[in-house]
DNA sequence: AGCACGCCGACT
DNA sequence: GTCGGCGTGCTC
């Protein structure tokens, strides 16, 4: 046999070109390759443990490419420690779209690859291997023994399901429409049979974590297949053995959270994005991408279709649709025998309130609660209230971090500030004048909890929201309570909006609409409209007909009579003529680059070097709007200001970017600041 | 981001 | 005399 070839000392004819997590480094570097290691079998996308700056400090790095010559000094080069990975973990394709990825959000390259990793792997722990099972993927034996029927289906939810199973191996968008109640589990159940069938796996994506038990049933009762289940609640661990799982190919489906979407899959068949509207999908800090525009970047590369369904398209898919470049199914009526609800707006203006609760209302859940049925209430704000006030000296409860007012919550005897960690007893005298008697103003989840218990002091209220749910098992046991009958009021925030199913559940009320009313974002509206469309789903799901009151005090605003006379779609049209003249997205793009400090002149000299580098540079095409300041200025003390860019065309706002950031790194004022660019903002402020 | 280097004020 | 403040620059 002949000896492994050795690569001599001397020999600088390969280099290994790495990417390594080290945050703001956007450059890959290069190595020699390790001592005594042929490399005939080594390729890119393996791991590497690596020496990286001063000490002996080690760093686990991606192999991107062997190359035969490099611009970096010979005398500055280093020798890979190891290799991690005996093959690579990803895939040529896999390692593609991280490319695009970093390269879309402009985010380093070696912070994308390790955020495609669980954190086990991440640290250059070995890939275990799950037990070898025989793969579900060997067509052959192909393990689809439907444990439940399927149900019949409507013509609709045939026509969609024949769509896409017609395009199974090709990429295509479809954009599945149906109200809640229409069946469109059924129909990706159905799909997913068939991918099942040709031995694909399917990646199933849901805006959250508490979506997943539900599905997960749903699919466990219907496929006699592995299913692997990923989200932020599994230990490092679990994630790590759900992720080899499905790199193995032992998995057939892959449901989870956006973190999901990066696991590699053997044999890709379809992606499924379940709420494609939710702005969940959006991740809010460090890598800020959306997972619904990566599925579709995904699926593309794969060459697998992608279906989003949604009762509620957002503007940018709906333009998708009238461009020809996403595919429409639609399933107009709700499913088995479920009608429709009765939306109906409560007038509120000079109307007697009971802590926000109108008589009409509460006459309504008196009505509901008499046949035995539930109501559900919406308030999107938890604690007792958002504001503390002496009515003596006007002195208000204020965040001192913050540039925002304290919550009470009664509860507990606390003040917390919701956008800091911080908090204080509760106290009854006013610290500015001692008078011995301070208001709470306005109203919260805990309060009409308050409320409801005195109006109705023998139902069962259930209240639902960040702190009654913050107890592990907590959510679950309400959801019992809910489905058992038990709950007669069930009262919560956003969570409420999500996807449960709460079959005895006919009356459904919109506490507060207005808050949404009037918002500086322009995304504000249609996340409103969305907002009560689902929250509305919530009403009437079996067969009983549901109905839902909306309290406002803007009766006639054409958001609201726009959404009941006419529908979510006549809604999305006009906000879309209005998106269209202002030149705002889906019509034209947005980054937005986000700087704080605690000092708020370093922001500013920040911003400052930005522009003068924007003018040197020229870069003119590209609209630049502020820096303006932060609606909420100072957070948990740090002074927050922004600068948006705008381009009706894509590419161009690409081209700006790529120009910008990479010298935008370089500036001494960049290291002052803690900075993010968010492309394709969804909040803008 | 970390981490080291480097040049100016109050201490044993 | 020196310990350490954080401003600056680099990481193959």
């Amino acid at each position: 046999m002949d000896p492994v070839p050795l690569i001599p000392e001397t020999d600088i004819s390969v280099i290994f070109q790495v990417a390594i997590p080290a945050s703001p480094c956007y450059q890959a570097f290069d190595y020699l390759p390790p001592h005594d290691t042929p490399l005939d079998n080594v390729q890119p996308g393996i791991r590497l443990e690596v020496p990286f700056g001063t000490g002996d400090s080690k760093k686990i790095a991606f192999l991107l490419a062997i190359v035969k010559h490099t611009d970096c000094p010979l005398s500055k080069l280093k020798r890979v420690t190891r290799l991690i990975d005996d093959e690579p973990l990803l895939k040529e394709k896999d390692m593609q779209l991280l490319h695009w990825l970093s390269q879309y959000y402009h985010y380093p390259l070696g912070e994308v690859m390790s955020s495609a990793f669980p954190v086990s792997l991440r640290q250059g722990k070995a890939a275990l291997l799950p037990v070898k099972k025989k793969s579900v993927m060997n067509k052959t034996e192909v393990p689809v023994v439907s444990v439940e029927q399927e149900l019949q289906c409507n013509l609709s939810q045939q026509q969609a399901i024949n769509a896409v199973c017609a395009s199974l191996g090709q990429f295509n968008v479809f954009l599945l429409e149906g109200v809640t109640g229409s069946g469109k589990t059924e129909v990706y159940m159905q799909i997913i049979r068939t991918v099942l069938e040709r031995g694909q796996q399917i990646l199933v994506l849901v805006p959250e974590i508490n979506l997943t038990p539900q599905l997960e049933a749903r699919f466990r009762k219907r496929f006699a297949v592995s299913i692997a289940v990923s989200h932020s609640g599994l230990t490092n661990r679990q994630r790590h053995m759900v992720w080899m799982d499905v790199q193995q190919g032992h998995s057939a489906i892959l449901l989870g959270t956006r973190s999901a979407l990066f696991t590699p899959l053997k044999n890709p068949g379809l992606i499924i994005l379940d709420e494609e509207h939710d702005s969940s999908f959006k991740q809010q800090e460090g890598f800020r991408f959306s997972a619904r525009d990566v599925a579709i970047v995904k699926a593309k590369l794969l060459d697998v279709p992608v279906l989003l369904g949604t009762a509620t398209p957002s503007l940018e898919s709906l333009q998708n649709i009238n461009r020809g470049r996403f595919q429409w199914l639609h399933l107009p009526e709700r499913a088995g025998f479920a009608v429709a609800p009765e939306v109906q707006i409560v007038d509120i203006r000079n109307k007697k309130m009971l802590e926000g609760l109108s008589s009409s209302l509460i006459e309504q859940i008196k009505i509901t609660l008499a046949r035995n049925e539930q109501v559900l209430l919406f308030l999107n704000r938890r604690g007792f209230a958002p504001t503390l006030i002496c009515h003596t000296c006007s002195w208000v409860a204020r965040c001192l971090q913050c540039d925002a007012n304290l919550v009470i919550h009664a509860r507990q005897n606390r003040l917390r500030c919701h956008h800091c960690f911080s908090e204080q007893p509760l106290i009854n005298q006013c610290p500015a004048c001692n008078t011995p008697a301070l208001t709470p103003l306005g109203l919260g989840t805990e309060r009409v909890e308050q409320v409801l218990a005195s109006v109705f002091p023998d139902k069962t209220i259930v209240r639902l929201d960040l702190d009654s749910t913050r107890r592990k098992g907590a959510l679950e046991g309400f959801l019992d309570k809910i489905n058992s009958g038990e709950a007669d009021i069930i009262l919560g925030t956003q969570m409420l909006a999500k996807g449960h199913h709460f079959p005895n559940v006919t009356l459904v009320a919109i506490l507060d609409v207005d808050s949404g009313l009037f918002s500086v974002d322009f995304h504000a509206s249609e996340k409103l409209a969305q907002l009560i469309i689902q929250v509305s789903g919530r009403a009437g799901r079996a067969e009983k007909k549901g109905r839902v009151l909306l309290q406002t005090r803007q009766p006639d605003h054409p958001l609201l009579t726009t959404l009941i006379n006419q529908g979510y779609r006549d809604f999305a049209t006009s906000a879309l003529a209005e998106r269209y003249a202002a030149s705002l997205p889906p019509f034209s793009f947005q980054a937005l680059l986000r700087a704080q400090a605690t000092d708020s002149n370093k922001t500013e000299l920040f911003f400052e070097a930005v522009l003068g580098l924007i003018k040197r540079q020229n870069l003119t095409e590209t609209r630049v709007l502020g820096p303006i300041p932060a609606p909420m200025l100072k957070k948990a003390g740090f002074y927050r200001y922004q600068l948006l860019f705008q381009n009706n065309n894509r590419l161009e706002l690409q081209k700006f970017l790529a120009v910008l950031i990479p010298e935008m790194v370089k500036l001494k004022q960049t290291a002052k600041v803690r900075w993010s660019l968010d492309v394709d903002p969804v909040d803008l402020y």
